[in-house]
DNA sequence: GACAAAATGTAGAACGTTCTCCATATAACG
DNA sequence: CGTTATATGGAGAACGTTCTACATTTTGTC
């Protein structure tokens, strides 16, 4: 018997439930109790099944588990991955999940709705057990149909009325206010904000959260009954273009808070580069606090919505809704001022906690 | 006569292939040869079942596919989510997967090698096409390994004679050279490299190609014979930490070379707290060429490796292992200088590409 | 026309799990 | 000892595809 070199071991050599049964003395059936902790297995057939299982490194192949049962696994639907918030709702979501036996799998949208609704579908022709869907650009009556056949929490979507599925937001409505009644408190009048430019605003959206938050707080400060809100395309040649022409206007407010720290950022830089001095010339504040923003050359306030927070609060629900539960929740989490130089010269990295 | 009507062929509503080729009047085979369009179908057939598909907006199932045949899925495995080098890998892949059939699941190992490891073979359980791993951790013999099951193509990991998965890199010790060269033509001398303090330092990591690069361009430039690098460690007190020290000794070197652009950046920030002048008192030269570095505030002189590109090159030969390939192959691309201020007051924002 | 070759469609066996019955073996009880 | 409850293990049918092997029809050739 001539030793055979295997020069191709092909995927033959896969080590599947069966594998193990074998190698126990069992049947599958048994494997599988084990595997899934279910009723009817005495302590010796477990021992028996994991020596079996310790010894062939087996694993459960997901694609399978997914058509019959569950798949353990979260899909994780990002709008968008270069703001900098993302990165840690995504954090937030894996440290719920390391401990556990789930596992994400993270899809990118680019805030297409197109591409958004066939990395949703995957998902589900996928079988994972639960969606996390952060700033979903879809209309509710669209997510309420997919949350029929998955469980779905979304973040950042403001929809307190949607029975279908659990949303988890900070309170971006809140977070605005405390941004203006910042400025107010350091004495500026003239505020404007700078927002994004969509095609079509959908009042989900923490965007028209913020602008609402906005003109609320400054019609509260006495500030006029239509408080001025700048737009900004969010494309690059267009975006820079768009600021630099808020910037020359010259009727142009003494202060600003924009919708995120990536607008913010940019404006600073910006207001720079065309000698606005800031904050004497002009005051900033942004939203996210990103680590660019604590960065001491950039020195930008911003309120503070936690998203590692938010992506654990997101996870621990969608794992209850899989484990059963059914009645929708909407969980608000309140956002906090951090105070920087671009807002007042002496406010100094204060972490302000503000209802 | 057979008249057995189905009693209840799906009791939930899922549309199958089933539910297809009932509609169509024709074989389940029928079916997943159009799908496939595989050999033998006549166009009377594709036209009778791309309308039923149509009708029913049939989706096949991932996990059913998964389980026999290819699940048109590519994995991508991320190092991390907050070096904002990653995103545009991603930006790259998406964009080459988009027209395709094929779309991507990412996952986070956040630097761990359990993490890494666990998410790889979650991958491969869930039989997707192939991998593209950015930065991965895991030793050469144990990629190989795994490259056995699945089609591998790793970015970012410098190892040319691995024969078993391909590879795609910025040629990173050129990159340190270029890099290493611009300082030299502004007339510093004393110049020294912060890197990445590791706890073993992988010679394929980028980081310490790029500290092979630098030590090749210094001793060629005629200085010492061993040029200085300093290790900082990644994690955010010790980090800064490290920093500040280095900026407060007083041998502290005329021009430093970050290996990444996060690095770099933190520095600039620290140095403008400590009262040091950029470029006058310090030059700094970071990598990557992140958006940030890009900003007027911060001014940063990087080198551009185009993860964007990257990415894309990394897809497309990955789709082509998939679509058969077995010899391995090991792409290179040159990055560039992009000068800003922090390397010389007069360096505006010139790309200069250098070989 | 006869026969081979090519084209077209189908049946049915995988793929690796989960999970619902069922068949035992053992314990409990009168 | 029967008889019944209970604990334990197993058989085998899904799940929704892919794909090989084969049956049937059409086309081509002499």
């Amino acid at each position: 018997m001539p030793i055979e070199e295997k020069q191709k071991p092909q995927r033959n050599d896969r080590v599947t439930i069966r594998t193990v049964a074998t190698h126990a003395g069992v049947s599958v059936a048994a494997v599988s109790k084990v595997m899934r902790n279910a009723y009817g297995v005495s302590d010796a057939l477990r021992a028996r099944v994991t020596d079996a299982i310790e010894a062939l490194a087996y694993r459960p192949s997901r694609a399978a588990r997914g058509l019959r049962g569950r798949s353990f696994t979260i899909g994780v639907l990002l709008i968008d991955i270069r703001n900098p918030f993302l990165p840690e709702v995504i954090a937030g979501v894996n440290g719920v999940l390391a401990p556990s036996h789930y596992q994400a799998m993270i899809g990118v949208s680019d805030a297409r709705v197109q591409l958004e609704t066939s990395l949703i579908e995957s998902m589900i022709d996928y079988k994972m057990d639960g969606l996390v869907l952060v700033a979903p650009r879809l209309p509710s009556e669209i997510l309420a149909k997919f949350a029929v056949q998955i469980p779905i929490v979304a973040v950042g979507y403001h929809d307190a009325s949607a029975t279908a599925f659990d949303t988890v937001n900070a309170d971006d409505q809140r977070g605005a206010e405390i941004a203006v009644e910042a400025l107010l408190a350091c004495g500026y009048r003239d505020i404007e904000m700078l927002s994004l430019g969509e095609r079509q605003g959908h009042a989900v959206s923490v965007v028209r959260q913020r602008e609402i938050g906005f003109r609320r707080a400054m019609q509260r400060g006495g500030l006029g009954s239509s408080p001025a809100i700048s737009k900004i395309p969010i494309a690059s040649p267009k975006r820079e273009e768009a600021m630099r022409r808020f910037l020359s206007r010259n009727d142009r407010p003494r202060a600003v808070f924009c919708w995120s720290d990536l607008d913010a950022i940019t404006l600073l830089s910006l207001a720079m580069e065309m000698g606005a001095r800031v904050p004497e010339d002009l005051a900033v504040i942004g939203y996210d606090n990103s680590s660019t923003a604590a960065l001491g050359l950039v020195n930008l306030a911003s309120i503070d919505q936690s998203g590692r927070e938010l992506g654990q609060i997101a996870t621990r629900a969608l794992i209850s809704r899989i484990e059963g539960r059914t009645a929708s929740e909407h969980i608000f989490q309140i956002p906090s001022l951090v105070s920087r130089n671009s807002l007042t010269r002496s406010g100094n990295s204060t972490d302000t906690k503000q209802g």
